[in-house]
RNA sequence: GGCGACAUGGCCAAGUGGUAAGGCAGAAGCCUGCAAAGCUUUUAUUCCCCAGUUCGAAUCUGGGUGUCGCCUCCA
């Protein structure tokens, strides 16, 4: 399979490190606030991403940290009367439902920051032997100087960037480009060689990935905002204290845009995942995202949801029948065109023409369609199950019928006896009224020759 | 200013040299008491503009125009 790395900035053919095995690594959220579309598009990624690896039969071992201790964090906790812990840890619930009612996958590893804080130690104490980084009052910095290879990955020229650093105040570094390892902090730090102080946010990074997947790893994703500073910052630091490369394929997604404009924090024009979820579900999150390619850009918009949850529900509403679990996806033209399709950069894009089409074909009757659809649509993270309705709207339901017709019904069985009657009589006029009735509880009726069903709207 | 992308029908979008996938929306027909769902058919002589290379370009080259992102925390 190919796939686009961002350091050669070309396609390149994935050949993991060890044979069938993958180390991925992204970079996870800092838990301070709500996690918005933007967020979801990233996690949505990697979590096809994780999917298809294993659906091609890798042993893949996905590490995404958890960041919880941060400026922003230190800042919400002061603001609210809390402790660091506390914010972080309301916080990583808060996203930690979010992902799951998005429906990806629990990465098989998920390190904490601040649990980790030995290994990032032991890195700076590394670089700071071996010339690369220096303390200075209680900081220690990374002398970007000394690594050549400085703005290879985000493809800067060294004195361009250089024009645009700055020294913040406070901070005494040697040269204006070098970055922070390790922060003094005497109120919120954790005790270290250079006395009480924070991690600087890029050496976390370095040292989870080490700590959980080894000093060279096949994957590091995340979004492409972090190429400069973050990850670059990663590259400089990792190589030059484990003395060999960092990562095979560093791989980026891009934004979701709003108005033409990336949706993130400081513009404050995000939209959150659980008010997105209050509106749509979560396959039609995941089509709207996976319609594009990951390197591009998404505008939300209204109508773009709505279409999307339009051809969501075509999916879920393929003529479902048992799984044929006997069957051999792998020798069918779909499997096949999809496999291509995802094998060259992620074209999820093509991949879900393949859906669509097995859609039709199990909508048609054809056998096994609806097997290979189910299989291949769960590789990309849909689900099959139609959407059901609590016993609350059940209740409504009957209630609001109940009042429609002037007529005391105790269950959906007795409206719908009393519907077929109605129709075997021709009395149309019965029927439509019970229809419209739950329609407007969000209740559908469905006519077939095998009888009435009912489901959720 | 430096660096990196993108521009395809009403909307979203795939396609990187051989004559425009797919989804949504629209139209017609079938099915249905009427619906819903579904099925069938249908909607770009054309891919931002101009020039060039080529037998042949949406696809390559050059020049425009427009939009976005990174260069500061950011998925």
């Amino acid at each position: 399979m190919k796939l686009f790395n961002s350091y050669s900035n070309q396609l390149e053919e994935f050949k993991p490190i060890e044979e069938n095995k993958v180390k991925m690594y992204v970079c996870g959220p800092t838990v301070y606030d709500y996690a918005h579309l933007g967020h979801a598009r990233c996690y949505i990624t990697w979590d096809v991403l994780y999917r298809y690896l294993k659906f091609k039969g890798y042993d893949v071992t996905y590490c995404r940290n958890v960041t919880d201790v941060d400026d922003k964090i230190l800042k919400k906790a002061e603001k609210e009367g809390k402790t660091p812990t506390e914010v972080s840890q309301y916080w990583y619930k808060q996203f930690e439902n979010s992902m799951k009612a998005l429906n990806t996958l629990k990465p098989d590893i998920e390190p904490f920051a601040t649990k980790t804080l030995g290994e990032m130690i032991s890195i700076v104490k590394d670089l700071i032997s071996k010339g690369y980084a220096y303390e200075s009052n209680g900081d220690v910095y990374f002398r970007v100087k000394r690594f050549p290879k400085y703005g290879y990955l985000s493809k800067q020229p060294i004195d361009q960037l250089e024009s645009g650093a700055r020294i913040e105040v406070g901070e005494q570094k040697e040269d204006p480009l070098d970055f922070a390892l390790w922060k003094k902090d005497e109120k919120f730090g954790y005790n270290s060689p250079w006395g009480v102080g924070r991690p600087g946010w890029h050496i976390e990074c370095s040292a989870m990935s080490r700590k959980y997947l080894g000093k060279t790893i096949d994957i590091h994703a995340g979004g492409a905002d972090l190429i400069f500073p973050h990850h670059e910052n990663e590259i400089a630091q990792s190589e030059c204290a484990n003395g060999c490369k960092f990562v095979n394929y560093w791989l980026h997604n891009g934004f979701v845009t709003i108005n033409k404009e990336k949706m993130s924090k400081s513009l404050g024009n995000f939209l959150t995942i659980d008010d997105m979820l209050k509106n749509y579900d979560a396959n039609t999150l995941r089509l709207f995202i996976l319609t594009n390619h990951y390197r591009m850009p998404v505008e939300f918009s209204d109508e773009a949801l709505t279409s999307a949850q339009a051809g969501a529900k075509r999916l879920v509403n393929a003529k479902q029948t048992p799984i044929n679990e006997n069957l051999d996806i792998t020798t069918t033209d779909e499997y096949k065109t999809f496999v291509e399709a995802m094998d060259e950069d992620l074209n999820t894009s093509k991949a879900l023409a393949v859906l669509f089409d097995l859609a039709t074909k199990a909508n048609k009757g054809e056998k096994d369609a609806y097997t290979i659809l189910y299989k291949l649509g769960t590789t990309l993270g849909f689900t099959f199950e139609k959407a059901s309705l609590s016993e609350e709207e059940i209740k409504t339901a009957i209630e609001k019928t109940s009042n429609a017709l002037g007529q005391q019904f105790n269950s959906m069985e007795e409206i719908i006896e009393l519907r077929k009657q109605a129709r075997a009589e021709k009395n149309w006029e019965i029927a439509d009224k019970i229809r419209i009735a739950l329609d407007s509880a969000g209740v559908v009726l469905k006519d077939t020759k095998e009888g009435t069903t009912w489901e959720a709207k």
